[in-house]
DNA sequence: AATAATCTTTTGTCTTGCCTAAAAATAACA
DNA sequence: TGTTATTTTTAGGCAAGACAAAAGATTATT
């Protein structure tokens, strides 16, 4: 076999140690407690993972994602927030509601949906919650390099990264314009009555509330 | 614990013999055959799903549902058929490639969930395989008291009971016509030249194209 | 009815996957 | 270096589901 599938239980370790790894390596006890098991558990676990190359651990000295083991505790966190958009902008959950029914669905593995409700719920770059969502690729978006378009100066370049919302309406509006994912525009000029902007891309003019748009600024 | 959660492969067995019951009872080798065992692996779960009361299983003779055992049975298929018109009508899947993912997706428990999805997808009478899909409340629409509303006379009342297909644009116009499950209405006049008719309930007029819509005659 | 052929259940085991308590090892630090 | 806290190892448990082989029941055949 070339590369298994991760049961639940190992995407949720993955996972954990992802979230608890803000620096280098997590203990055995906290992702115990994180995983709600005990300790011995976890070290049995670890070995699992370990041998499946999906994390280093040096014992007695902690754990860390490996490349394999980090790619896949973001398309898990990835699968979860795409879930959770969906839950709440289409099927009007409410963004309270939603975590623990994500976290079923979340296991289910098949690129190819996760592609496709992406592309449904219009690439957000932010699950109900305000948690990033990864991309497809396994990057990361840095929050701090996004901001919302109604930020930009005249003049300023920017790059489409992701919607604040992914309602049905405001979609089929980017989508009627051909704003998507990655449309880089300039932007021409504010209209200060109605706090839309003209902008320019690919030759296209055209007009746009921008509040509710992520952007990348390029230039 | 008042009622138990049925596993993944209880699930599977339930439906299976759901599905092999045109007649009264299932036999243990159909049933090993359709859930991919043997004959002794069905035994056991046969004595198991009998313990939990889902089926009646008299040992040589065959088994069939209980009235428990069909609604989670039930709950099954209308579970996998509303995902296959989601994943078919919004993720643009083919008709021919969503089965085994639906397979993975029925078994979510979660009622609230479906009856979302349900009311999401503008309560498909049937999935994109032609299939009933099964109500709520575990009802199966007879198929043969349906009808497209296209083959209503003039003057003749109906009920309508679901939407040939699900997609956005049509389910929107629906919405903006007041028509959605349960709606009663009469068909006025036919217009020859565009196929489509004027329909009168609770006091509104509207012109429509009726090909899409699954009603049940009411007079 | 007796025998044979077929179907079904029982019995005893296995595997997988995960968990745990208790004991041993290691690390940390006073 | 001894004490304490953490971690790993060891040995075992439990739940779900599958299976082979043997035994039992039913049905068909003669």
């Amino acid at each position: 076999m070339v590369s298994m599938q991760p049961s639940a239980s190992k995407e949720d370790y993955l996972k954990a140690i992802y979230v608890l790894a803000d620096e280098g390596t997590v203990s055995t006890n906290a992702l115990a407690e994180r995983v709600q098991a005990k300790p011995a558990s976890v070290s049995g676990m670890l070995k699992q993972l370990a041998e499946l190359g999906w994390v280093d651990h040096t014992a007695y000295k902690g754990v860390s994602l490996t490349a394999a083991g980090r790619s896949i505790a973001v398309d898990v966190v990835r699968r979860h927030r795409l879930w959770e958009v969906f839950l709440v902008e289409r099927l009007g959950f409410g963004w309270d509601e939603v975590h623990e029914l994500a976290e079923q669905l979340e296991h289910i593995e098949h690129a190819e949906l996760m592609n496709r409700l992406d592309a449904h719920l219009g690439h957000p770059a932010f699950d109900p919650h305000g948690d990033p969502i990864p991309q497809a690729d396994g990057s990361v978006v840095d929050s701090r390099r996004l901001v919302t378009a109604d930020t930009l100066r005249t003049g300023q370049a920017a790059t489409v990264k992701g919607v604040v919302d992914s309602g049905d309406a405001f979609l089929r509006h980017l989508d009627a314009l051909g704003i998507g994912l990655g449309t880089a525009f300039v932007v021409s000029e504010w209209h200060a009555f109605d706090g839309s902007a003209s902008i320019q891309g690919r030759g296209l003019w055209t007009a746009l509330v921008l509040r509710n748009l992520y952007v990348e600024t390029t230039g």
